[in-house]
RNA sequence: CGGGGCAUAGCUCAGUCUGGUAGAGCACUGGUUUUGGGAACCAGGGGUCGCAAGUUCGAAUCUUGUUGCCCCGACCA
């Protein structure tokens, strides 16, 4: 991509709306725009991150066992009245009427269609497990919107449902969703910790959040500090397998928030020197609730005995539009967001420093073509402008590593490669730059996995 | 929904108290010189001061209403 063909439209102030960093650097950095309270329109830069954000979870999903599809955002208002959600669900969920005078609702949550879906297709125990997942967008009328996409009106979400014939099974893929999930944020850079949680208005009695540590989370959250350096199971993890000893390593050890917080057993349970006691951000929740919907539902299937059984189902939601930001509360620096490879919207920025200098230009020229033949996602900022301004911008974005070319550097052969991260600066030959690129990239596109 | 605040150029803001011809910086357009850490100079364009009513000879400024946005609480991926 040419810088100068792009849509990136980078704010030098610091947008007044905004209050905490991970809003400023979003709008400052031209990833998203408001349209209204709790309503974004998400930019080019800002998508090219969201898409991202949801290949790895789409990944990760695939990997653990869960089928993709895709449900409407609009659903029937009668789906809801048979679980009985309709009139639980209150002012939160947008209720819209169509020209028919039919009921209809801007999906919240799918629980009711992925178990109407489920219910008309699968009739015995043979074809379970089954875990499908959808990632759409979802509306709830939240009555305070703030932090930008951290708390919208609409957003992202991810969310997966299993459906299992009893409850020891229906664990085992609460199981594997647990496990994909601590894949799943790990690879965005981010230390998720999961938390025992309430279940709210979702019901039933097995409940994980999945939290982001950072001062601007909106939860206090109470954990041993043992879970930050866990490592977290590697790409070969065999989700057929029993996955019950990395989970009970994972929950042995104190972690909750302060809805479901025991301070008695907090203190009982962890060292002093190890209790955190902080705030988080919740990018993720994973639930079992058994029959809830199933029974009411009628989503059953033929047993080995030829009885009826009403599965038992979980569901498993990732914020994408909240993970965004929190990888941002997790990564940046006072001149703006430092990204993960993973989720960098761009993995490097060729920087000219003289755009009309013909040997610059042709250096550029031919550097930016072999960056993109060996498929890495590199940005040319080809702008006639100051070399601070694009520093500025680079940095402001984010993008991992800058190749910068100077007319200075090349008469000697050299270009120069600048760390986001660490502000760190490598000189290498100009025939070097591509190879020590790929280097850097390739192994970091898979992020600490 | 309760409490607080803001609304003036694309952005960040001054001007409002004390009514009298609409301002700055950045951004934008044209030109010249530039280009190694947010370039300089010259010349320009751009605002029914959120909206509506009222008071007044005269309203960005005073009054009332209204809409939008932000912050604090309850809700949540």
């Amino acid at each position: 991509m040419r810088f100068s063909r792009f849509f990136l439209p980078v704010l030098r102030e610091e947008p007044k709306e905004a209050e905490i960093v991970s809003h400023k650097l979003m709008l400052r950095a031209g990833l998203i725009s408001q349209q209204a309270s709790g309503l974004y329109a998400w930019l080019p830069l800002g998508y090219k991150v969201l898409r991202k954000v949801q290949a790895i979870i789409e990944q990760e999903q695939d990997r653990s066992g869960a089928v993709e599809l895709l449900m409407p955002t609009l659903q029937s208002a009668d789906l809801w009245r048979e679980s009985g959600r309709y009139d639980d669900y209150g002012k939160e969920m947008l209720r819209i009427v169509d020209r028919h005078e039919r009921d209809l609702l801007y999906g919240p949550t799918n629980e009711e269609m992925i178990t109407s879906i489920f219910r008309s297709y699968v009739r015995s125990y043979k074809d379970l497990p089954l875990n499908l997942y959808h990632v759409q967008w979802k509306f709830r009328d939240e009555i305070r919107p703030r932090f930008g996409t951290m708390r919208s009106r609409e957003f992202l979400m991810k969310d997966a449902y299993s459906f299992d014939l009893d409850k020891e099974r229906a664990v085992e893929a609460y199981n594997r969703m647990f496990v994909a999930y601590l894949r799943t944020f790990r690879r965005m850079g981010l230390t998720a910790i999961p938390m025992q949680a309430e279940t709210g208005p979702i019901g039933g009695d097995l409940s994980h959040e999945f939290i982001v540590l950072a001062e601007t989370g909106e939860s206090a959250v109470y954990c041993h500090a043992d879970l930050l350096d866990k490592p977290v199971p590697g790409p070969d993890i065999d989700f057929r397998g029993d996955l019950t000893p990395i989970v009970d390593d994972w929950t042995s050890l104190y972690a909750a928030t302060e809805d479901m917080v025991d301070l008695a057993e907090f203190e009982r349970t962890v060292p002093a020197d190890k209790r955190i006691s902080a705030r988080g951000i919740e990018v993720g929740q994973t639930f079992y609730f058994g029959d809830k919907y199933s029974a009411p539902m009628k989503a059953t299937v033929t047993g080995p005995e030829g009885q009826e059984i009403a599965v038992h189902s979980g569901s498993y939601g990732i914020g994408l539009t909240r993970v965004v930001p929190a990888v941002i509360e997790a990564g940046h620096d006072e001149n703006g967001i430092v990204w993960p490879v993973s989720v960098a919207p761009f993995e490097a920025i060729l920087i000219s420093l003289k755009v009309g200098d013909g040997e610059c230009d042709a250096a550029c020229e031919r550097l930016y073509n072999s960056l993109r033949t060996a498929g890495i996602d590199v940005i040319y900022d080809d702008r006639a402008q100051g070399a601070g301004a694009k520093f500025a911008t680079a940095d402001l974005i984010g993008i991992p590593y800058q190749l910068i070319v100077g007319p200075r550097g090349l008469k000697e052969g050299k270009v120069e490669i600048k760390h986001r991260k660490d502000g760190t600066r490598e000189t290498v030959g100009i025939e070097e730059a591509l190879k020590r690129l790929l280097e850097l990239i390739v192994p970091a596109r898979l992020e600490t996995i």
